[in-house]
DNA sequence: CATGGTGTATATGTACGCATATGCACTAGG
DNA sequence: CCTAGTGCATATGCGTACATATACACCATG
C-alpha cells in the first residue's frame, strides 16, 4: 500500500489516509475481500499514531467501504454497482450544495454558474492529465 | 439594520455578519456611501462583544465592500459593476473547486456531475421561491 | 478642550479538532 | 493455553479558531 502523506498541507492526516484508500477502491487498485495493511504497519511507515490510522478505518468502516471483524484486518466490502454509483452521487451532491446555495445568494444566473463549474470540471481533469 | 444570528448554528458570528451585509450589498439594500451601524449599536442589539463586529467589518474593508476612515462609521463602497461581476465570480468559484475535485476523484462524469448541479440549482431556486 | 461618538489593538478565556500514549479485547496459529 | 498479530476505547497534550474584556486612538461637536 502505497500512501502520500503531507503533515503540514492543513489537510488532517486521517483524511489524507480516507481518500487515497477510497481512491484506490474506486479505481479497482484495491478489491473486494483485499485485507488492508495494519493500522501498526501503516503507523510505522509513516511515522504516525496507530490510533491515528485506525480513525481513517473507522471512517471508511462508518462509509461502508470496508468491513471489520474483531481481531482480524479490515477487508474491502463487496459492494453493489448501483449503490457505488449512489453514494458517489450523494457525495458529489453533499460538496455542489452549499455552491449552489452561493450561486443562488449571489443572483447569478444558473447557466453562468453551471458554465463556470464545466470550466473547473475541464482544469481539474487536465491538471491530472499534465 | 436587521440581522438574523444564530449562535448554534455552527457559523462563526462573525461570519453571519459578514454574509448577510454582503447579501444586502448585493441586493440593493444597502447602498454605496450608506453608513453602516456602529460596532457597539450591532453589539448591544444581539448581546454581542463589540469586538466581534469588528471582526467582520476589518474582514468586509479587506474585501473592499466597505472603506473606513478612522473615527468615522462604515461607508459602503462605490464600486463599478464590473467589478462587483468579477468578485462574485471569484466566490463561486472558490465554492465551486472542492466540488469539481471531488467529482473528478470519485471518476463521474463531467456531463452527470453537470446536470446534478443543474438540478441543485433548480431545487435551491424553488425553495426560496416557495 | 471636554465629551460622546466612532473603530480596534492587545491579551485572556474557552471550545473543539487533531494527534498521541497507554492499555485492553479479540483472533489465529503453534 | 500462550503468543503474536489484529483493531480500538479512553484519557491526555496541543494548537487553533472564536468570542470576550480591557484599554487606547481617532474624529466631530459643542
Amino acid at each position: 500500500m502505497i500512501l502520500f502523506l503531507d503533515r503540514h498541507s492543513g489537510v488532517p492526516v486521517y483524511r489524507q489516509i480516507m481518500d487515497q484508500i477510497l481512491f484506490q477502491v474506486a479505481s479497482g487498485v484495491l478489491a473486494p475481500g483485499d485485507e488492508l495493511p495494519s493500522t501498526r504497519t501503516i503507523s510505522a511507515e509513516h511515522g504516525l499514531n496507530p490510533m491515528t490510522v485506525s480513525k481513517a478505518y473507522g471512517l471508511l468502516e462508518r462509509d461502508g467501504v470496508v468491513e471489520r471483524h474483531p481481531g482480524r484486518p479490515l477487508r474491502v466490502r463487496a459492494r453493489d454497482g448501483e449503490e457505488i454509483e449512489a453514494e458517489r452521487r450523494e457525495h458529489l451532491r453533499d460538496s455542489l450544495r452549499p455552491a449552489a446555495e452561493v450561486a443562488f445568494q449571489l443572483g447569478i444566473e444558473p447557466q453562468a454558474a453551471l458554465e463556470l463549474f464545466r470550466i473547473l470540471l475541464q482544469e481539474t481533469q487536465e491538471r491530472s492529465d499534465g
